[in-house]
RNA sequence: GGCCAGGUAGCUCAGUUGGUAGAGCAGCGGAUUGAAAAUCCGCGUGUCGGUGGUUCGAUUCCGCCCCUGGCCA
């Protein structure tokens, strides 16, 4: 069996529920390489906002997926889904372990179930769309799609600007409808990864964590890396990366528009939501093995699932030249 | 101590010419196909400070008490 492809193993659960923590502590039994599956540790200088793993864990043990672009770019999930499908293999090629680490569950889902073959978005049209709008309301261009595509219009609603945008885009870029090409969504992943998400058992105490950690952060310096990057100039609060999660409160106050006790306050509520919306996600999914992270030896019994797992796989060599412990051992 | 203004949802407040009350935020539930830490949908969770009185009926009117803030002593 030596040599044996390692199979893909995949970690999530909501923010600030541990995850990190977890994979950087598996890596020390396994020779494991990080992909993180997070739409906002992409961005460079967005570090302790985002609670990006440290220099020394990234030392430690090879990330992928990080500071992969500027503030001013944008990702998506189809990308996301090439990138580590990419990635996979080449850590497999390599004799390591690919887990991948994070709480964007759209990536995941575009990764485990695919993606269609779908045209990027034009930032030109999606401008004209949006200065239809303006005038018009998105109501009105709800039933222009309706239109166009009846199917994808009645899953959408007239407020939801958003994805009508995307759809009209689609439909005109391609001159089909979007309900039709999203019938066909191969799998980037064709394996089926064990998947374990950690969901804390008590839903104020992972509130209270939350709070804290953003305290943290906060004295950590959040606030003067968000200044750092509204003195740039070239960004504004449209920019995907500026709507993240606490950049999004403290950029509102660095324009002037709040207090900084406020903006603190919104950007904890901010992040209670994105773990609610997160947890929403996860229930709805199937098969993913849902682990309480407070729970005593909750670890040591994940670790014993993950040597299942790779039950077979044996590592040429760990991450830094030593040989790794069997499930066994 | 006196005068004034307040005490209504977790928070900030609106309101009921007397028929047990509603907004925003927070919270909870849901959707989710290239912006997803995004975007959108649904749900009011309440000894109306306490206590007596008037009344068929008081959160609303009256008395007293308690609490908070301001002004005057």
């Amino acid at each position: 069996m030596t040599g044996a492809t390692a199979p893909v193993l995949i970690l999530t659960g909501p923010t600030g529920s541990g995850k990190s923590d977890w994979a950087m502590r598996l890596g020390e039994r396994w020779p494991i390489e990080i992909i993180s599956v997070d739409s906002a540790q992409v961005y460079r200088g967005m570090d302790i906002g985002t609670a990006k793993p440290t220099p020394e864990a990234r030392a430690a043990i090879p990330h992928h997926l990080l500071d992969i672009l500027d503030p001013a770019q944008s990702y998506s999930a189809g990308e996301f889904a090439q990138d580590a499908a990419a990635l996979i293999g080449q850590i497999q090629a390599r004799g390591h372990v690919p887990l991948l680490v994070g709480g964007t569950m759209l990536y995941l889902r575009a990764l485990r179930r695919g993606m269609a073959q779908l045209p990027r978005a034009s930032l030109a049209l999606r401008e004209s769309i949006s200065a239809a709008a303006a005038a018009r309301g998105w109501p009105a261009l709800h039933a222009e799609l309706a239109g166009l595509d009846p199917t994808a219009a009645r899953r959408i609603h007239p407020h939801d600007a958003q994805r009508i945008q995307r759809a009209l885009e689609v439909c005109r870029l391609t001159g089909r409808k979007l309900s039709e090409l999203q019938q066909d969504s191969p799998a980037a992943l064709q394996s089926t990864a064990p998947i374990w998400a950690l969901v804390p058992a008590s839903r104020g105490m992972l509130h209270e964590r939350l709070a804290t950690r953003f305290n943290r952060m906060m004295a950590q310096g959040f606030l003067e890396e968000v200044r750092r990057l509204h003195r740039r100039g070239d960004l504004n609060a449209d920019h995907a990366s500026m709507r993240a999660v606490g950049y999004r409160q403290l950029w509102e106050h660095c324009s002037g528009q709040s207090t900084l006790a406020e903006a603190v306050e919104r950007g904890v509520a901010a992040t209670r939501q994105l773990a609610k919306r997160q947890l929403t996600w996860l229930r709805g999914e199937s098969s993913i093995r849902i682990v309480d992270p407070q729970a005593p030896g909750a670890f040591e019994s994940w670790s014993l699932e993950v040597g299942v797992a790779l039950r077979g796989f044996v590592p040429l060599s760990g991450p830094r030249g030593r040989i790794c412990p069997s499930p066994n051992n």
